[in-house]
DNA sequence: TGTTAGCACTCAGGGAAAGCGAGTGCTAAA
DNA sequence: TTTAGCACTCGCTTTCCCTGAGTGCTAACA
């Protein structure tokens, strides 16, 4: 059976509505929807085809119809209208970036603050690093005779530091050597090799240096493998309960223990475009299975890059949400994409 | 009218039952629960004046008793057995904190996560500076011509630390200068007197340093300012949906908006004490006027002070939660609470 | 004076029955 | 291929009734 054109309206006519309402949309109401006269009985018989290709279902015998997630994914892919921004929308989110830009390590947690506000729906952000991070360098200050400050800047810019003591007492004036040597082995590299490699130093190590060293190679590697910059941020996922489909307090409860006990599982990208996504079933959770997700990325200086998801019914508003977010996904990557504060590589350049 | 110790009996079965089961409770099975021999008649008597006097309620004319906010309250200070946790339980608790004890920023987080499990209700957790955070030391670090690390250590032993890139080139010899500069003026003050005070140093800053130093104080500033320790984070917020008087959506929804997009308005203690109970009505929020929050404190260091809180339905559990978070507080103090890496103050011990 | 038995009364909750109405599929004619 | 007509389906809502748990009150009892 072929999809013609006026079947396609016809699904468009669906799917629109049913976003809108929420409600099975019958042959009477799409006839009136069309343009140019067209029976109920004439859409009758296409709903009837579309129905046996999959694309719409029925609740139940004597109600209209409504999308299935086939239909929604030819919507997605075809016949929704690829929204530009209204100047006003553009200056809103454009608004709402200006000013508050903090410290790189919170820009993800306000993205999806702000994508929230923006789109209405449930969201979350997280970030990635695209490319391993590596030590760039470590530096050791003595703060008195039993304790010390590891400085440790790491190859994505970001410097963390801590506080440590030791048991024996720190030689002031053996710390920049320490430093030397931590600069010398332990840069560069990922945190698995770090482990063994201060016990293959061993002749080269002072052994009263050695506990010492070995915290603060325990705490480089334990930065490196910190899932804290995969800390998933989510905003506004209580809205999911005033969709009439999560009405259901038990379906509600399954999406929310989800997207609030359980973020790490949300979904991630697995492709490069700049926007995916997912609808319903297609979703590989099955928390999920009843909604859709739609995310995008940006990037956040030259070797990180955050993620945008939102999270609605299956019926959400595609045309819309996807519109914003990547209008508002690029504006981030214009704010944030080149780091203002350009990291030198140490290979530097050609 | 008094309240004869028979009146509390009965209160006590009133309310232990219907924590228990959410159902209200009638005379005739309270009789059954009475020691002793005595007809529901009698309890009715009893039940009518216990609600005369507004310790009890009726969902309807025709139903059982249910516990009034002032009946819970009563149970709480005088009726509840301040039980003691079985070895068991004692066991459970010191397994959950034996092993991964983290930085400690990050023991507020998984406290919280811990109290969840051991209470089986929603917890939030968060941390509070006893007195006023103050910057102890500054380290000015070069990295290349434009740029250097500064490094900011807290009077709370926390160490921060932030690459900073500058206009004009840094001359690295310049910096131990304005680490001492930094260190003598800018230390052991609040965030509101640092504002000013680099225009007041004008006449003894090189000029070339001014900017250089603004964005170092700027940064010290706002890490006193950051709110990031004043963060929450909640555990199991979806477990709210599983109890039978939240199984109405919009209240549901109320109370998991207040949980998961305005954690920072959850209550905290208002006295010293180790456990404040709040019940039902005695919530400011209105969203939690149909919640209980039972509140634990424990210390972090000896200037940090964590704070545990449950939130359940008016009819939570209280003596075991109570039970179990003040244990389970004492032990967090018990480990954090004395500082491993203690700080030496600088006016030192006499 | 407190306790108990008895009794009429109340009321939420749970079907069953009935009516409504939106929407369908099918047929036959245009 | 489109349209009008028609019988049929089925989820929802409303109404009504019944049941049973539980009450308050009264009068008798210890």
């Amino acid at each position: 059976m072929e999809l013609t054109e006026r079947k396609k309206q016809i699904l468009k006519i669906v799917v629109e509505s049913y976003i809108d309402t929420a409600e099975p949309l019958g042959s009477k109401a799409i006839a009136e929807r069309m343009p140019g006269k067209i029976s109920s009985a004439t859409i009758r018989n296409e709903l009837a085809d579309l129905s046996e290709m999959g694309y719409l279902e029925q609740p139940h015998t004597s109600a209209g119809r409504i999308p299935s997630p086939k239909g929604y994914r030819l919507y997605v892919n075809e016949l929704m209208e690829r929204r530009a921004l209204s100047a006003k929308e553009q200056a809103a989110i454009n608004d709402s970036l200006r000013g508050e830009l903090r410290q790189t390590e919170q820009v993800v947690a306000r993205a999806g603050q702000m994508a929230q506000s923006l789109v209405n729906y449930p969201t979350y952000a997280a970030a990635d690093h695209r490319s391993a991070v590596t030590v760039k360098r470590y530096e050791l200050l003595p703060v008195d005779e039993a304790s010390f400050i590891a400085v440790v800047m790491l190859s994505d810019s970001r410097v963390k530091s801590q506080l440590m003591t030791v048991e024996l007492p720190v030689e002031p004036s053996a710390l920049p050597a320490m430093s030397h040597l931590l600069n010398t082995h332990f840069t560069a590299i990922p945190a698995r090799e770090m482990n063994g490699k201060l016990m293959g130093l061993s002749d080269q190590v002072v052994p009263e240096w050695f506990l010492l060293l070995n915290r603060v190679v325990e705490y480089a590697g334990a930065l490196l493998q910190d899932d804290s910059h995969t800390q998933v941020f989510t905003s506004g996922a209580s809205r999911i309960m005033s969709f009439p489909e999560f009405r259901d307090i038990d379906k509600a409860q399954g999406l929310m223990h989800f997207m609030v006990d359980n973020k790490e599982k949300l979904p991630v990208p697995t492709t490069d475009a700049p926007m995916q996504i997912l609808i319903g079933p297609e979703n590989v959770s099955d928390a999920l299975k009843e909604s859709s997700v739609v995310m995008a990325s940006y990037d956040i200086g030259d070797n990180m890059r955050g993620l945008i998801g939102v999270v609605g019914p299956t019926r959400m508003d595609y045309a819309t949400v996807a519109a914003r977010l990547s209008y508002f996904a690029e504006s981030l990557t214009r704010m944030f994409g080149k780091r203002e504060l350009p990291a030198k590589e140490e290979e530097g350049n050609p």
